[in-house]
DNA sequence: ATATGCAAAAATGAATTCAATTTTGGAACG
DNA sequence: CGTTCCAAAATTGAATTCATTTTTGCATAT
């Protein structure tokens, strides 16, 4: 057997393609190499394409029929709508959040805070964007609602699979604080009207930024499907 | 081959599925017979085991680990959860509407508006329940964002398979009725505000007629898993 | 030299086969 | 009479096999 033992097969399989999509390793737009990933992850093809059928499902791959699966490809139109339903669901969650969030969570969030706030002021980016995400999974978390934590888990794994990492320009940069003060300061004062407002702006607000940017400055241009290939032709004589 | 063609196979599994669970035909609990959809819809366990695991991943059905897959039950907690992000996303979805929706949209929502009020004056149920759901859709519709059109689909089809149809208060169902005149006539004044506010109190007050009525009226005794079985013994003797 | 056509190779979709776990039926025992 | 244990049957999870479609490589014709 595999190395890592098979007591998962099928969910881990999920997961690990999943990652491998959202984290950029299989980048929008390119096949995915069936053969190679039975090969590499030591299974048959059947868990492998049940994988599949599950991440279609769920909006990462596109299964054209007898043409194999590729990467979804996310347009400025997805990104926007993305924004929009995510904006919503936050919305909701802080609203929630703000009913039934303990000192202690709200501590915690505020650490978050602090710490982010830090990373804010040595320009920090990745590390800024990584806390970012802690404190809004953890607003989400202190909604209550396991429903709505799933279905943000999903918009936010779609949104993150445009890697917008590299463009921020420092005003949207310092705005962004701002509104995270905002959001600190609404959950503490259980402010759910509010705090609903400030994240719907907020989401809308980066939104903006990341189509403004382009959103998908990092793509390997190797795996452009739309580059055009030669086809039976071998190199020009050279004299 | 089959009498339908195999033009589709696995889409169509998912689908045809999904409506039988859905629609109650396999009710909350029930083991999915593997073998026996199997040779009904005469395929292999190959394509029918990749739709399970797709409709797990909405949710619909539940994998125990080499003990088969069950349809869902519904918790309380669940429904009241289905129904908080039910009344986010149609909040969201009637806000974005009311930006962008044409004069028709609107002329033909009244018009359902119109069928689903004589419907509720007549006091037919099934009807005004179908005629409900296409105007909430067609507010959907009208948001224009697909994304979220989706997300409302299965979320919505999470909720309907709580079939909760039969108890239906005449005083929350008079109640409703108002609710929808307002829902109607924000959208003619294009208030997103005002309508995304009656939006989310108006599912609030079904969730909480769905979770007083118990919301499980139709589920089949002969389905439940928790009724214990006998095992080894015979019927008792009668003298 | 380029374009067209055809056969070989590869990839996909689904059925079948195989191994392992769980459930069932009954026998032995207390 | 009830309980426990074990073997047989059924069910599940995954690998392999088979048929079909698509892609590729090369030969041929213009």
């Amino acid at each position: 057997m595999g190395s890592a033992g098979n007591a998962m097969l099928h969910d881990e399989l999920v997961a690990h393609l999943r990652a491998m999509i959202v984290d950029g390793v299989l980048p929008p737009g390119t096949r995915v190499p069936e053969r190679e990933l039975c090969a590499k992850f030591e299974v048959s093809r059947t868990p492998l394409r049940e994988a599949l059928k599950v991440l279609a499902a769920e909006g990462h791959i596109a299964l054209l029929p007898n043409k194999g699966a590729r990467v979804t490809r996310l347009t400025t139109r997805d990104v926007e709508e993305l924004f929009q339903v995510s904006g919503g669901l936050e919305a909701l969650g802080g609203e929630l959040a703000c009913a039934r969030i303990t000192d202690a969570e709200i501590a915690e969030i505020r650490a978050l805070h602090a710490e982010m706030a830090q990373e804010h002021a040595r320009r920090a980016l990745p590390a800024y964007y990584a806390l970012n995400r802690r404190i809004h999974e953890a607003i989400m978390q202190a909604s209550g609602n396991k429903v709505l934590q799933g279905l943000y888990e999903q918009v936010s794994a779609r949104i993150r699979r445009a890697r917008f990492v590299a463009a921020m320009p420092f005003d949207r940069w310092d705005q962004a604080m701002d509104e995270h003060e905002g959001i600190l300061n609404a959950l503490v004062r259980r402010d759910g009207a509010t705090l609903a407002a400030i994240l719907k702006q907020h989401l809308s607000n980066k939104s903006k930024q990341v189509v403004e940017a382009g959103f998908a400055v990092e793509v390997d241009a190797a795996a452009d499907p739309a580059a055009p290939r030669r086809r039976g032709r071998r190199t020009p004589p050279a004299g």
